[in-house]
DNA sequence: ATGGTAGTCGCACTA
């Protein structure tokens, strides 16, 4: 049977409502057939329906709340279901999941993991406790939840960690900086060891090639300073390593008008 | 060592 290109990308938008011309921007440009979106910044029944609808999104999964976070996945290929999981049960919409109607079956997890705060100590900082609680729980989830259908995940979305040296501008100058702290990253390598997730991102671009996918607000000239962190990520499970073909961070929709601090990370699947 | 910016909802909080 001939294979099907299953194009995915995942953006944090930091509010769909705000930014809802540069989303439709990338539907057009790059035709996405699902985008994963975080930060929508809002409550379901705010989020821009119809302006999916028109652009072909008819398939619609959101997991919204007021003011923050929330998650999305818009889709032109039809869910077999949908689900979302409230992790740390504090009411935080960060993690919805669909399974696509595809030949095989698709199951994608689209996560916002929380930024953590400014100190890396649990003690005296409870966003980084529960950062810490919240990657703590996706691996015992990933673990206990084990059925069948696991074979064929795709994991996206804003993990607010850069797991390697290269992945941030400065490895050493980021070491105490919450994102690059060895804790995060032994537990984000405790979560991809649940299910050997495979780093789509590094498979098209090697160490010690520099790569990320955010760049502050706060620097003067993000372009020509460069201080990026890889916060996003695509992941597979091994059994869809193989299937990844194409990969793209979308680096130039830091520079559009009024962006995120985000840019788009599109990758396509041969299925 | 500090402060820098952005968004939402109100005039504080999250990032």
């Amino acid at each position: 049977m001939a294979k099907r290109t299953v194009k995915i990308a995942t953006w944090n938008i930091n509010s769909v409502r705000l930014r809802i011309e540069l989303v439709k921007k990338l539907l057009t440009d790059h035709k996405p057939d699902v985008l994963c979106l975080q930060e929508i910044k809002c409550v379901d029944d705010a989020f821009p329906l119809k302006d999916f609808h028109k652009a072909g999104y008819t398939h619609v999964a959101i997991h919204g709340q007021k003011g923050y976070h929330g998650v999305a996945i818009v889709s032109r290929i039809p869910f077999l279901k949908f689900d979302k999981r409230d992790f740390c049960a504090k009411g935080d919409a960060r993690h919805i999941s669909v399974e696509l109607d595809i030949p095989g079956g698709l199951t994608i997890h689209n996560f916002y993991v929380p930024a953590g705060g400014d100190e890396p100590d649990p003690e005296i900082n409870e966003k980084f406790a529960h950062k810490l609680a919240f990657m703590r729980e996706m691996v015992d989830w990933f673990k206990s939840h084990k059925k069948k259908s696991d074979a064929r995940m795709v994991l996206v979305g804003d993990l607010n960690v850069a797991p390697h040296e290269h992945d941030v501008w400065s490895h050493k100058q980021l070491l105490k900086i919450v994102s690059h702290t060895p804790v995060e990253v032994d537990l984000m390598n405790e979560i991809i060891a649940s299910h050997s997730w495979v780093d789509v991102m590094r498979l098209f671009v090697k160490p010690p090639e520099k790569l990320y996918s955010w760049w502050s607000y706060r620097a003067k000239d993000w372009d020509a300073a460069d201080k990026g962190r890889r916060l996003d990520h695509v992941w597979v499970t091994p059994a869809l390593g193989e299937t990844a073909k194409e990969m793209t961070v979308l680096r130039e929709a830091r520079g559009w008008e009024r962006a995120s601090d985000h840019v788009p990370v599109i990758v396509s699947f041969a299925l």
